[in-house]
This record gives C-alpha cells, sequence and structure tokens, in this order.
RNA sequence: GGCUCGUUGGUCAAGCGGCUAAGACACGGCCCUUUCACGGCUGUAACGGGAGUUCGACUCUCCCACGAGUCACCA
C-alpha cells in the first residue's frame, strides 16, 4: 500500500505585511511537504472582514514567489479543492456547520454582545462564556431564529473528561475538557471563526499536517474535538516553536516591530537576499542531522528537512548571524550578479563623473554584508573629507609627519602616469618606495590616506585611485602636499 | 489567576544514561595583507535550583524557580 504523501498548507490572513514568523511557519510547512514530494497549498483566510488590508494579497503571493516556496494549489494557480479564499467558501460553512448543529456538536447562541461584556465585567481575562443557550430548547431556538435575532453558531464542548492529541513536535497534548469554552465556530456577520474554518477545509483540501505557530498548542484541542464530531481523521499537528526578539533591557518577547525590521519586505529593503533569509530563519528552531555548514539552499533544505529536527523551545532572532549569512551570500555572488542586485541600492545622483561606479562596487563586493551598507561606505569618492594630518602617522610602517610630506611630494610625480589603472599606479608606487629607500607599505599608506582622508576605507590606495580618476586623484593628492607643507 | 508549553555558553544549537559537553554567529588573539574586509589558525564562554531512580545523570521521574503562549463574533 502506498504511503500518503504530505499534503500542507500556509494560511495566511491577508491584514498586512509578511512578518518573518510567518515566513519561516510557510518555510516549514513547505519543506515537510517536499520533503516527501508532498503537495503545498496557499490558502486566504480573510475571514475577519474588518482587518483586511488591500494589497496584502499580493504581498503574501509575492514573498513565496521570490523564494521560491511554490504551492501546487492555491488562488492564483487553481487546483481541485477551491476556491481557496475561505470569503468564498461561505456556503460550504454554513453547510458544514448546520450539519453539527443537527448532530447535537454545536448550538445556535442568540446572546448580545453587551450581555457577553457584563459576564466579563468581574474578572477581565478569565471566566469565559456562561453556556446561556446551550440547552434552550428547540422551540426557543426556532422562536429566536424567525425573530430575526442576530445569533452565532458555537460548539458543545463536553463537560467532562480529557481532550489528548499528538503532536509531532511537542509530543501528548492532554487538556480537561472542563477548560474549553464553547467556542463560536459562526459569527454573527455569516462568515466562520477561524476555528472552524480552518478546520473544515484543512479536511476537505486534504491537509494531512497543520503546521503552525506553538500559539495554538492548547486551542488545539478544541479542533481536534471537531474533526471528531464531523467522524473524520485528525490531521498530524506540526507546531513550531515562537520566535522571540531581544529586548533593549535584554529581556526576549515575541517578535515584533519594536525590534526592528520584522516584515520580509522591511529586510529586502534593507538590502538582505532572500536566498539567505531564508537560510537563516530555516535554521530557527529546526538543525540539520549533519552539521558540517549551515550554508543551504532550498533545495538542500528540502533534501535534510525532518520534523524531527524541530526545536521546541522558543528561539531568539539574531540579527548579527542574518547579517553573516547575508555577507555569505553576497560574496558568493558572481560580480555580475552583485552588481544587478546593488545598484538599485545606489544613489546615482551623488556620485560624480570622474569615478567609475562599477570599480567601485567591486570594492564593495566582498565589504558588505547588506546592500544598504553601500551608501555610507561610499562617500570618500563623492567628497574629500577634511582630515587631520595625525592621519598619516602610523607605526607599524613607520611614518611619521616628516617622511609623510616626503612621500606625498614626491607621489606629485604621479602626473606622468599615462595609463591610469590599478597595476600601473601599483608599479609606479613601489618604484617610488625603492627610490626614497622606504617600505612599500609606507607610501601606500600616505597615498591611501591622502587620496580619502580616512582610516579606514573599501579597498587600499591604488583601488581608490583607480576608481577616483587621475584628475580628481591628483588634486587630493596636491590638497595633502598643502596640508602637509 | 486557570490551563498548556519551554529552560545546554550573549545568540542559534548538537546531545537522546557513561563525552575532555559538537558546531555556527558574536567577541578576543595570531597569521595573511597596500588600511579595512575576505581567508586561515586559535582563545574566552553553558547543562536554572533541589530531591529522587541508577553502579553512573545534561540526558529518566517529581517538586520549585524563571520564561513564554493561551483563555475574543482575531487569526
Amino acid at each position: 500500500m502506498d504511503v500518503q504523501k504530505p499534503v500542507t498548507r500556509f494560511a495566511p490572513s491577508p491584514t498586512g505585511y509578511m512578518h518573518i514568523g510567518n515566513l519561516r511557519t510557510a518555510l516549514y510547512s513547505f519543506l515537510i511537504a517536499k520533503h516527501d514530494g508532498g503537495k503545498f497549498i496557499l490558502r486566504i483566510e480573510d475571514t475577519d472582514r474588518e482587518r483586511l488590508v488591500d494589497g496584502a494579497v499580493d504581498i503574501i503571493k509575492n514573498t513565496l514567489k521570490i523564494t521560491n516556496l511554490r504551492y501546487d494549489e492555491g488562488p492564483d494557480v487553481g487546483g481541485d479543492h477551491g476556491p481557496y479564499v475561505q470569503s468564498e467558501r461561505k456556503d460550504i460553512y454554513a453547510e458544514y456547520a448546520k450539519r453539527l448543529v443537527d448532530g447535537g456538536h454545536a448550538y445556535y447562541c442568540f446572546c448580545s454582545k453587551e450581555r457577553l461584556e457584563a459576564l466579563h465585567s468581574d474578572d477581565d481575562t478569565h471566566g469565559g462564556y456562561d453556556r446561556h443557550c446551550r440547552n434552550l430548547s428547540e422551540e426557543e431556538t426556532k422562536k429566536l431564529l424567525a425573530s430575526g435575532i442576530p445569533y452565532v453558531i458555537r460548539q458543545k464542548m463536553p463537560l467532562e473528561g480529557t481532550t489528548t492529541y499528538e503532536d509531532a513536535v511537542f509530543g501528548t497534548i492532554s487538556v480537561k475538557n472542563e477548560e474549553l469554552q464553547d467556542q463560536i465556530l459562526m459569527k454573527a456577520d455569516g462568515y466562520p471563526t477561524y476555528n472552524f474554518a480552518h478546520v473544515v477545509d484543512d479536511h476537505l483540501m486534504g491537509v494531512t499536517h497543520v503546521v503552525r505557530g506553538s500559539e495554538y498548542l492548547s486551542s488545539t484541542p478544541k479542533y481536534a474535538l471537531l474533526y471528531d464530531a464531523f467522524g473524520w481523521q485528525r490531521p498530524v499537528y506540526v507546531h513550531l516553536p515562537l520566535l522571540m526578539g531581544k529586548n533593549a533591557d535584554g529581556s526576549v518577547s515575541k517578535l515584533s516591530k519594536r525590534h526592528g525590521s520584522v516584515s520580509f519586505q522591511d529586510l529586502i529593503k534593507d538590502g538582505y537576499l532572500p536566498d539567505a533569509i531564508i537560510n537563516y530563519i530555516s535554521l530557527l528552531g529546526w538543525s540539520p542531522k549533519n552539521t558540517e555548514s549551515e550554508i543551504f539552499s532550498l533545495d538542500d533544505l528540502i533534501k535534510l528537512f525532518t520534523i524531527d529536527g524541530i526545536n521546541k523551545s522558543p528561539a531568539v532572532f539574531d540579527f548579527d548571524k542574518l547579517l553573516w549569512f547575508n555577507g555569505e551570500y553576497i560574496h558568493r555572488l558572481s560580480f555580475g550578479d552583485f552588481l544587478d542586485k546593488a545598484m538599485p541600492f545606489v544613489n546615482k545622483d551623488v556620485i560624480p563623473e570622474n569615478v567609475n561606479t562599477e570599480k567601485m562596487l567591486s570594492l564593495l563586493h566582498t565589504r558588505i554584508s547588506k546592500f544598504s551598507e553601500i551608501n555610507d561606505r561610499i562617500s570618500l569618492f563623492i567628497s574629500l573629507p577634511d582630515y587631520s594630518n595625525d592621519l598619516f602617522i602610523n607605526k607599524k610602517n613607520k611614518v611619521d609627519i616628516d617622511l609623510a610630506r616626503k612621500i606625498i611630494n614626491e607621489a606629485t610625480e604621479l602626473e606622468d602616469v599615462e595609463v591610469w589603472d590599478n597595476d600601473t599606479i601599483y608599479s609606479k608606487l613601489i618604484a617610488m618606495s625603492e627610490k626614497l629607500g622606504v617600505k612599500s607599505g609606507a607610501v601606500m599608506w600616505c597615498l591611501r590616506i591622502a587620496v580619502s582622508g580616512m582610516a579606514v576605507t573599501p579597498g587600499g590606495a591604488t583601488e581608490i585611485m583607480e576608481v577616483l580618476g587621475k584628475k580628481e586623484s591628483m588634486r587630493r593628492i596636491m590638497v595633502a602636499a598643502g596640508k602637509l607643507a
């Protein structure tokens, strides 16, 4: 007999940006399916009509597209289990809710919001619904229904006993039934709640593994009971550890905006590469069996990913490590690709004509970890900063002001160089150091200071001069000569 | 507060009764070097606490502490 291939889904609400935690859920869900050659579905959960945000669905689709998390079924690709947008499935939920009522697993509730609020006024967070309408007679229900009073449909929880389910990550989870609220399945506006819709959809769409954040751990018994009420087979539950962020005071809390850029688009805007982001977040809550390297492509992850490698404890999102991954990915880009991706980040308006932009960027290729660093790093090519003569002093190369003056004066002869490129300038400077009888490092040091005005620069003296061009380089050398005179 | 879950270095983590407790990021040092970066080598640093079980616990059990999640006509 064939082992059933896994079917998983990613089911976000279109309420705004793609949070990095959501992306990680999508990734794991995708990987679980693909590791065993299964199917991955995208479903849009838009049952909360008030929180809908325009364009949010496009953000979701676009994110999955550029991260290569391809779905086999979904709103724009179709499939045998559509529609894949919950607001288009209202009839389905209504029908299944009715079935539950008829079977005695759910009931109509006519309680007003005011009444419900009064219930909570004593102790604001505890308590719950008092099951006021749970035992209305059939006649009373009929009458109320006919009268047009708004109603919801609630799930009828067992009053005693325990509900237990197996989670693939957390193991056996067991909750006393008396803890379970008669949760709302269908809202007064005719839309289902998440609690109900996702169960119906997951079953109808053949989802075998429900992958989601561990915030659902304690409400899952209610969903399991729903499966039971319908007589459906329960799916495999895979709850993922939470993603946390580090606060300024050192404590941690659920990853949110206060921790920095936590939406996928924020990170892209900041100059992170999708592959690097995917690689990093794959390791937040999961680790592979072999541990030689941590650099994984999506294909690597598909091969390596198994549920038993998922961790239980919450993971703190570490921007330093993400930055390291991103640097690795940038350094490994071919120069052509690097250029393509880097160019959009360059503020072209401020780059002088004499500067060779391509060569300038080549200096940055191995020196940046994210593209947004570019503009800070190239300031010296745009203008010569005001600097102090002390910058010329360098112990290692035995440079003092007198020597610097000598070297810079000698360097004015660079004016004779015909072909202004790195190699030519370099050999010229080497020859100069021999003539002067000083270490080549001393010459290089002084020239680098002169043309950059900075102690730390992307690239060495000759590289900077090449990028700057002869005219500007000579100008800067003359400035230095003047300062040292 | 009830319920549920978690706790290995600053962070991510391996470990699944016997180990000098991996590795990665960050941090320090050294080397390379035309500064920086890259690269190479190397160093500092951890099992929350207490009882058990066992010849032997980071690994199993219980209690405590701490942390988190959840108790919506939000998902």
